[in-house]
DNA sequence: TTTCCGCTGGGCAATCTGTTCAGCAATACG
DNA sequence: CGTATTGCTGAACAGATTGCCCAGCGGAAA
């Protein structure tokens, strides 16, 4: 679960250079093949990498429009709003919260004007009181873990 | 910009099972490999694939507890607040929002008391008026994006 | 002291990659 | 209506990488 120097390095790589490949690896990180291996091994058991699963980019797809909806949602109707949303393809991502909204949920559209249709699918079901929905205009800081890996392997 | 079945097929493939390599995608495909190897640069040249870096979960890090903060800036204060958000690790993503609040970031904290810590180094700046945080709970739909690709390459 | 664990360095066969080529069909173009 | 272009196919090649195995070594724990 805690990693170590070496751990931070070759999550460090893998981000920079994906495809780098095991064997290229070690020869940059000084250690014998077999001990990236094993690490890499272990850091895909524990869970700290899930996988190296394409990052897709929805602009890119089409869908440059990207909001986040605050939901309200009836008393007792969670697991059914969950299911409903998860039917949508448009909600990248959806969390239950504290504080003031009930849920919290990443939209994606193919413009502001599709974004209504979106919208409209997400809260149009039932258990839904009410959304209110912040449009993203820039990401200064796309989604990152750098940062956070560099921090958790310094700890060590 | 617009992706067909194939390209779907490909990315979902990709998706399950991310070291398959090219050779035996286009065997699973039906396709020649030159054609899976042209597809997928192509797909990357155009950003839709950006790339395959390995997806790190903050939980097994030590790091289990994600809240999204909203914040709001003093009038001409944008860029220093982004400069200053960038350099803290615990943030891993930040938007730029309409509606309420101005800017939409998300963090982590190793424990619900460790997120004070981080609240407080976030709106410990001068530019930032306010801060009202939403503690995840639950995430019924991590972030995905498979049926936001299906749903593109059915459109075709 | 003895055992266990992680790392090293090496070797092996099998596989994959990067690259190139010619042929072919459909499409766009003059 | 010809002709160029584009995309896909099937094949080939050398070079590199992978998965797997092994023996040895040193530090840490029992």
């Amino acid at each position: 679960m805690a990693i170590d120097h070496l751990d931070g390095r070759i999550i460090l790589l893998l981000a920079r250079e994906p495809r780098i490949g095991v064997l290229e690896m070690s020869r940059r990180l000084g250690v014998a093949r077999g001990t990236v291996q094993a690490r890499l091994d272990r850091l895909q058991s524990n869970g700290v990498i899930r996988g190296f699963g394409p990052q897709v980019d929805p602009a890119a797809l089409g869908y440059p429009v990207t909001a986040f909806a605050t939901l309200q949602i009836r008393q007792g109707q969670g697991a059914d709003v969950r299911a409903h949303l998860a039917t949508v393809p448009e909600v990248l991502e959806l969390h239950t919260t504290t504080g003031s909204g009930d849920m919290l949920c990443r939209l994606v559209a193919r413009s502001n004007a599709d974004l209504q249709r979106v919208i409209d699918r997400v809260v149009g079901f039932d258990g839904i009181v009410r959304a209110s929905t912040a449009i993203v205009m820039e990401n200064p800081v796309p989604l990152r873990i750098i940062p956070l890996v560099e921090q958790a392997a310094e700890e060590t």
